[in-house]
DNA sequence: CATGAATGAGTATTCATTCAT
DNA sequence: TATGAATGAATACTCATTCAT
């Protein structure tokens, strides 16, 4: 009715489809994906139900489209985090202040993330591209280890691996009860005990043998 | 009297019973509590739509059940692993051998479990349940770090939890491409490194050796 | 397996049929028709469910089985009161005493029956052959009350038949209770008061006439 | 904004919940509320199945909201009928009308009520309201009898209830061929007979005359 | 004759999606 | 563009009835 410019409906377009999406991810996140419909976050979005299908094709769309937002803005922080390092302890370390950086920011994301993990007939394309990702940083963490001249840098890199998962896990189930940033710092330092200074660090202190 | 006797009806009870519920824990484990239809589980059991009724009260009475037996059998075999054990070193891989062996043995029990860890509204007795015996376990692993010698136990027991629970969670994503015996040897290998010897050791205090 | 004779046999299927009668007698009365499972009989009259299907068609056909014996039994007691009952009044006090009688001896018939008159589609037939022994019923009350002079013997008829079923439905409605007895004794009065003594009654008492 | 304006919304909502209670009244009457399924009343009504839940929470939300318009109607049009009857042969003249017209302008309102009242475990809230406002209504009988200076004016008041819920009860069962109107004149002229006049009046005072 | 395991049609309810306006 | 009423397929669950033994 009222004239609007392009760039007026724009505007909105973007913020409606903006809340809509975090309107989503929080739900989905607190309740499930199954268990939270699309009424819940209409009405928690504050617009209609018929105005989720402008923006999105359908629920499944918008898992979708969370999830890829997610997804690239987690492997953008872990470049930003990443840029510059090339001692190999230290992008140890770059990946790890990542990690737990991501995490603790995006906790909303990564519970999602987590949760969809073990549900089968989910979102299998979004599956592929994060093991895809996985599959990338694990090769990564591997190089890494060979360059700390570790024994079995695979085995070495799948145990990083665990850890860093094992303690994500344990955040997002035991939430603010768990002591990140104390687990954090641990590792670092276990890290750097093992690879850092003379190199002397028991495992994979490989250079003196 | 009756042409069919006790111990006919019972074992067939037995047989249907089982049958019921390994297709379900099947279905469970791989699809998802909620994405698993009682139709689902009754055209792969070979059994009609109402037949599970005359077992279980409910769907979430059937899950309840799965999860309860894989539970008693997990503490029950936590148990065996550990009897006889009295050097806090042996305790700890026998409770890392004991893991590792019943997310082997039980696999589909142990992705059901962790997928149902992520997701809200679910059988929460049973979490309960679950979280009582985790609680006890971590209190058990950070007495053994304290008999060990660690300086942060608390650390030391929840870096040890992690890296219990990464590989597992690692193990189940990925099934058998996980080389989930190696690490085992790795882990216990590593533990023996940093606490074997005289017991006094750590993390990196391996120029002793 | 052991030798029974005919007659052995018989008596234990009298004894079951009598049984599942009772049983589901009481069960329809107190809890419903509908509500009332075969299971539920079964179990209560501590036989198998397959059993029941030996003595009734269906578990219409027992509610079918029941409903007549009421009526009949009823039918029977009606007859039995009217007996040897020539002066009107007489019998229209011998049907009040009948009637109520009758609700009272076999609570649970009425209210059974009761509850199933309200309810269209089940066992049309029985509701056939009652409405057929109620309009004999109301037509002998009116013919009563042409003898006993009424000045509309319809109406009377069809208000002392009102008053007759409002009582039993408020009976049944409320058990104990109400006040049946002192009901009864007061409507015979009334009716001895209107049609007694020399017919000078109040309601139709003719000689205003 | 929106291309449906709000009264638009609201009408096709009006329209909509009226045409499901109404159909469901009439099937809940006819066929009674435990025989009537939500797929027979949205085919009836020509809607789909899962409308019904658009405005009503449940099946036995939906018959809730049919009985208490219907309780509040009737206590309603009670009150009318009562207005500015002081006199106590009046207000029981009153309340006979207002019964009866009750029951014939909502013949299917109180078909389904009477059928709820013989049936065990419906809507137990409901039966409490009425059963509140049955004793309220025969406790005012009551005082009306006594006022009337009745002897026994507790017997009088039952009486008089019976007469009435038999009359509904059987125009209930019957319909159109009962004699509803005649019934009514004939039990209001019994009443004006009785304690007409004077006033000093009572059943089987005639004799006096 | 007696059992109770098994069946499957039927029930109430939910919810992603469509569509007239 | 935005609304929310309407749809209908799907879900968990019930229960009268059948049947192998």
């Amino acid at each position: 009715m009222s004239p609007k410019s392009k760039e007026q409906f724009e505007a909105i377009r973007q913020k409606s489809e903006a809340t809509i999406k975090s309107v989503a991810l929080e739900l989905f996140a607190s309740k499930g994906y199954n268990n939270t419909s699309i009424s819940q976050i209409a009405k928690a979005a504050n617009v209609s139900k018929g105005l989720m299908y402008n923006y999105f094709d359908s629920k499944e769309d918008l898992l979708h489209t969370i999830l890829m937002e997610a997804i690239e803005e987690g492997a953008g922080a872990m470049e930003e985090f990443l840029q510059n390092r090339h001692d190999p302890l230290d992008e140890l370390i770059g990946i790890t202040k990542a990690s737990i950086a991501m995490v603790k920011t995006n906790f909303h994301y990564w519970k999602l993330m987590t949760a969809l993990a073990f549900q089968e007939n989910v979102i299998t394309d979004v599956k592929d591209i994060l093991e895809k990702k996985q599959e990338a940083i694990i090769n990564q963490i591997f190089s890494i280890f060979e360059h700390l001249g570790a024994k079995q840098p695979k085995l070495e890199a799948y145990l990083y691996g665990a850890i860093l998962d094992g303690v994500m896990v344990h955040y997002i189930n035991m939430g603010e009860d768990y002591p990140l940033d104390e687990m954090e710092t641990y590792i670092i330092e276990e890290l750097k005990r093992k690879y850092g200074g003379g190199g002397e660090g028991r495992i994979g202190r490989s250079k003196d043998e």
